[in-house]
DNA sequence: TTGCTCCTCACGTCACGTGAGGTGGC
DNA sequence: TTGCTCCTCACGTCACGTGAGGTGGC
C-alpha cells in the first residue's frame, strides 16, 4: 500500500496537476510505480510536497525552491528577502488603492494626469487631448501652472469660438477671429508666466516638447484652427521682432 | 509626421512590445501605414494607449479593459470591484508576513504544521515525519493536544532505544523492548486523554485517519519497530478485550 | 459493459519578453 | 558599407489548468 497521487495531492492540499508539475519540473522526485504503472507515493513525498506547498504558498518561485534544494529546511535569507518583497508590494498596493480612490471620488477619466482632476469641467474635448500630451512631456510643477492656469482662467467667447470653428471657415473669418483671439493669449501668458517657463524647463528638453506638442496640435485641430493658430503665432512672432528692435534703438 | 511606434510607447511610458501586444489582442487599433509599412500614431492612440496602461497598473487584466470597451472612460463598477481586491489581497499578504515572522523567529521547518514550532526540539526525525502526516488529517484541535503531549511528556529510555532499533534486531530484543514500551504506552494514552479523543474526531474520519497513519507508520519505521509496535498492540487489545469480559462477568 | 482512476502528451492561460530574420533611410 | 529603426513571425516565461486519448480493476 502507498498513496496514489491523487491521494497525495489531496494530502497536501493541493492538486493532481500541480503535483504532476512539481514533477516535470525536477521539483519532486517520482516515486516506484506500481506493475500497472501507478505512482506509488511514501511520506518523504508527502513532506517534500508540504514545503513546497508552504513555500509556494508563501510567494517563493518554483525556481527559487529548486535552488534551495532538498536539504535546506529553513532557507532564513530566502525568507527575509521575500519578506522586504511583501513589504513593498503592500506598499504598493495602498498607493494604488489611494490613487483608486481619488479616482472614484473625483469622477476622474482614466487618461488624464491625476493633477488635472478637479479642472476637468473647463476644458473641451480638444483641451482635454492637449493636456493628455503635455502630461507626458512636462514636468509635474509644470503640470501645475498648467492646472491653476485652467482653473483661474475664463473661457473666452473667442476661445469658444475657436473650438468651433468650421474646417470650411472662410478666410475673413479665419482671420477675424486670429485679431479678437491674439490680445487673449497675450493676456493669458502675461497673466500666468510659469507656464512659459514649464515649457521651457520640460524634463525631455524644449526641443522634444515642441515637437510633440506640435505634432499633437497638427493632429487635433482641423485646417481653419491651424489657420487661425498660425496667424496667432505669426503676429506674435511679428511683435516679438518689432519690440526686439525698439529696445536696440533704445540703446542708441 | 505622426509618431512611430517606439515613440508612442516611450511618450506612454511602456515599451514596444507591449504596444504591438495590444494590438494583437485588438485592445488597440492600428494606425495608417507609411509608404514603408511603418507605423503612424496620432493623439487618439496616445489617449487610448494611457488609459489602457493606467489601468493595467491599477490591476485590471486586458480582457476586462476590452469588456469596458472604448467609450467607457470611468469604469465605476469596475474600479470598486477592482478596490475590493486589492484590499482582500493587502489581507493576505498581511497574513502571510505574520506567518513569515513566526517561521523567522522560531526556525520553524518549513515542512511541519506551525502549531509544533515549540516543540520541534523533543521529536525525533521519525517523530517529526508523523507528526506531519498528523497535520493533515486531525484537526487543529487535535494537533493542539499532540503539541501538548510532546511537550509535557518526557522522553523515555524506551522510546530512545525504539528510535534506534537496527532493522535486523533479534527475536528477544523486540519481545523485550515492546514489554518495556507497553507501560510507557498506557500510561501517556491515561495522561493525554484528548490525544485519543482527536483521533476519534478526525475532520476525515476515524477510517481515513487510521488508513493514512498505518500507511505513513509503515513507510517511517523498520521491519523490528514495525514488529515491536505490533506486539504493544496485540497486548492492549488482549488487556481491552479481557477488561470488556470481565465487565461481562461482573454483570452476573 | 459501465464508471472510476490512473497514465501521458499537447496545448492554453496571462502579459508580455526575447530573439530570428529581413527591410529601409542615412 | 555600417548603424539604427522598423517590421513580422515564432517561441519562451510562470505555475499550473484543460482536455484528448488510452489503460486497468471492479
Amino acid at each position: 500500500m502507498a498513496w496514489s497521487t491523487r491521494q497525495l495531492a489531496e494530502l497536501a492540499g493541493t492538486t493532481l496537476k500541480a503535483v504532476r508539475h512539481y514533477h516535470k519540473v525536477g521539483l519532486l522526485d517520482e516515486p516506484e510505480r506500481d506493475s500497472n504503472g501507478y505512482k506509488r507515493y511514501g511520506v518523504a513525498h508527502l513532506t517534500r510536497l508540504l514545503r513546497i506547498r508552504r513555500l509556494t504558498d508563501l510567494g517563493v518561485s518554483l525556481p527559487q525552491i529548486a535552488a534551495m534544494g532538498e536539504a535546506d529546511e529553513h532557507p532564513e535569507e530566502a525568507l527575509k528577502v521575500l519578506d522586504a518583497e511583501l513589504a513593498a508590494t503592500i506598499d504598493r498596493l495602498h498607493r494604488i488603492r489611494a490613487e483608486l480612490a481619488l479616482i472614484l471620488r473625483s469622477q476622474l477619466p482614466t487618461d488624464l494626469p491625476p493633477e488635472l482632476a478637479p479642472t476637468i469641467d473647463n476644458l473641451s474635448e480638444a483641451d482635454r487631448s492637449m493636456m493628455v500630451v503635455y502630461g507626458r512631456v512636462l514636468a509635474p510643477s509644470g503640470m501645475d501652472a498648467m492646472r491653476r492656469m485652467i482653473a483661474e482662467h475664463p473661457r473666452t467667447p473667442a476661445a469658444t469660438e475657436f473650438d468651433n470653428l468650421p474646417a470650411d471657415a472662410d478666410e475673413d473669418v479665419r482671420r477675424e477671429l486670429a485679431e479678437r483671439f491674439l490680445p487673449e493669449v497675450i493676456d493669458i501668458a502675461k497673466a500666468f508666466p510659469d507656464v512659459i517657463t514649464a515649457h521651457q524647463e520640460a524634463p525631455g528638453g524644449h526641443r522634444q516638447l515642441s515637437q510633440t506638442v506640435g505634432l499633437a496640435i497638427a493632429d487635433i485641430y482641423n485646417a481653419a484652427q491651424l489657420d487661425v493658430l498660425a496667424r496667432v503665432g505669426q503676429e506674435l512672432n511679428r511683435r516679438a521682432a518689432e519690440a526686439a528692435a525698439e529696445a536696440g534703438d533704445a540703446d542708441h
